[in-house]
DNA sequence: GTCTATATTCCGATAGAC
DNA sequence: GTCTATCGGAATATAGAC
């Protein structure tokens, strides 16, 4: 019964300590010493639990990537109207970065490199439903509602202000010369501007 | 006389090999080897010239660093109206992300790894004179040219969109199911597309 | 300058005591 | 399950012949 408990939380612990040096340092980078100091337990006990690194940075990366496209299949399948939509997607994915802002590096990287396995792991067999954005932002147009737009393009451009600026941080940091504090707040701010954008492009006069 | 030649040979092919394994592996995922192998010759003579990894290394990001910010410095101290230089902001951009994709993944995972050396190595002493950009940009709010804006989160907005894509490929790729040509199509279409999107936020009814 | 061979360091993985 | 000690391979770096 002890025993168990212990265990448990060796391997939450391990699993708490990889996730953070994979994240922050990248498959090559991380170092299983690492997370051996970070989880405060042995070397040895990685591979007892997770038999080599390979295995455990799947586990790891099966486990994040889903963040990484954080509810797009439960908003675009709700029947809410476009803008509603737009507005929900940033706010979630702003929110999502902003509690994992090491995330859209890791991902991408690695996807980036390892582009044959990382396709299956992170969608699995599920593809989001682009199409069904798509199509809305289609169904629009043709009413006259917005303006005639690329509905991919578009999803593109808010993903892209959404995600970019946690990447670019130590860049924005530096060149704009604004601290922690302040980045904190401009990221904030972008919950109500880039939906605010978005949608002001896409309205007729 | 031919000796010289030989060896300037030599270090160039290594220089070109080693800036496009480090590229595309990272710091960490690239090999000596890797490089000895690219450049057809043997992996001692990688030290001869460099004396170690970290010193090629280093070398190699210094030269592709300057290129993450391309002629910012010349478009945003250019005396053009505000609307040109965001065209031409995109447009150099764009262009450059089109010639060398793997770099701002390479630059940003760098830069967050390694935040206290990247500053020094990609900008020097001289930042890019953000300071003038955003100055237009209140002048022509003041003037009433164009709606009232965060310049900051302006600049950001256009630097993510032209980016992020390129980040984004092997994503983008598999999500929206479009092969490399369409996507190059895709990339040059937001040359376009990008700076009439922010032009339109920013023009008073 | 360029090579082969070797030294050195580092790191993932395993053996075995407790 | 957890530890210490160690193995074995891989990667950086150097020595030395040509």
């Amino acid at each position: 019964m002890v025993k168990v408990k212990i265990d448990e939380r060796a391997e939450q612990r391990i699993l708490a300590a990889a996730k953070k040096i994979f994240l922050s340092k990248g498959l090559d980078g991380a170092r299983m010493q690492d997370i051996a100091d970070e989880a405060g337990i042995n070397k040895a006990l990685l591979h007892y639990y997770f038999r080599s690194k390979d295995k455990l940075f799947e586990t790891i990366f099966m486990e994040v990537a889903k963040h990484f496209l954080p509810r797009v299949s439960e908003i675009f399948e709700s029947g809410k109207p476009l803008f509603d939509k737009i507005e929900l997607f940033c706010e979630t994915y702003i929110q999502q970065m902003k509690e994992t802002p090491y995330l859209p590096l890791f991902i991408l990287g690695e996807a980036t490199r390892r582009p044959e396995t990382f396709v299956k792991k992170v969608f699995g067999n599920r593809k989001p439903p682009v199409h069904l954005f798509v199509a809305q932002v289609q169904q629009e147009i043709k009413s006259g509602n917005i303006k005639p737009v690329h509905p991919l393009q578009l999803l593109i451009d808010i993903l892209s202000m959404c995600v970019f600026p946690f990447m670019a941080r130590p860049m924005l940091e530096h060149v704009a010369g604004i601290n922690k504090k302040q980045f904190d707040a401009f990221i904030e701010e972008r919950k109500k501007l880039v939906p605010e954008m978005i949608i002001a492009s896409l309205k007729n006069n």
